[in-house]
DNA sequence: AAGCGAAAGCTATGGGCAATAGCAATACCG
DNA sequence: CGGTATTGCTATTGCCCATAGCTTTCGCTT
């Protein structure tokens, strides 16, 4: 069968975004995190004390659609809320959640060096550079 | 604010994906276009009478996911179907789908080329293969 | 020729993720 | 002090993809 898509880089990133999203996301549903879940803990981890507002504009994400996130990782007792003032509350990670983000950072280092290993060599060092100049 | 998933090629993969999908699905809106509108009109437009099983093996997009996409295409009047025997059908362009895919194509060709130029010139020609080589 | 497995097209449903609109409470700043 | 911005939230919607299951038809094998 005939394919035009298969020259035009923006269908590539489309299609391997979606396949590398599938694959980890089936390695994460053993540890019952998300991939939004895990780069959260990552980021609560990195930066403790951090609101719900900041931890969103660094990921990109709304603050409506934190909400179900936070209480997600907050229900499956992952993190702490701390208030800073009458408006703002504080997040970082509980004991579970550092235990938690252990595992899920080893599926992660995992999958991450699968990708670059798929990836032939002389292309390799060019990709993360590459995709970065799309969104940076 | 520290960011420890910057460094990570399947996140900057993940965002890159999607911040370029979100600006295409903006250009095409005015078009009443959706992306996998776009690439499935390409892709029957190069494979004339084809079937949508066929095509939705193609595009890694599973029949019961191909129903809605069809009947949106043909209730546009972009495509026609022509039964082949009894159980399956090709599909083909209409002079209307034509006409709306030359539109479609000039803002893919667009998109693409500035998402092309975006990226600095010595990671350019490592962009495709680098993704192709992640899902193909 | 008959029978059976595979394929085609479809319905129904749900999950994940993101966008929008709007709201109440609080903080900040001139 | 008063207006404005910010925070956290509810509610809703849309897109995309996945699964399960159904009916009809095709095509191969016996």
């Amino acid at each position: 069968m005939q394919d035009p898509l298969v020259s035009l880089p923006g269908y590539a990133l489309r299609r391997a975004a979606n396949a590398t999203a599938a694959e980890l996301a089936s390695r994460l549903v053993a540890l019952a995190l998300r991939q939004s879940d895990v780069s959260l803990l990552m980021l609560v981890e990195a930066n403790p004390g951090a609101t719900s507002s900041a931890l969103g504009r660094q990921l990109d994400i709304q603050r409506a659609n934190m909400v179900p996130i936070l209480k997600r990782l907050e229900d499956a007792g992952l993190i702490a809320r701390a208030p800073i003032d009458g408006k703002s509350q504080g997040l970082a990670l509980t004991d579970a959640g550092r235990a938690k983000l252990a595992e899920g950072r080893t599926v992660i280092e995992h999958f991450e060096r699968e990708l670059i290993e798929r990836v032939p060599q002389e292309h390799r060092a060019h990709l993360l550079p590459a995709l970065n100049a799309l969104w940076r």
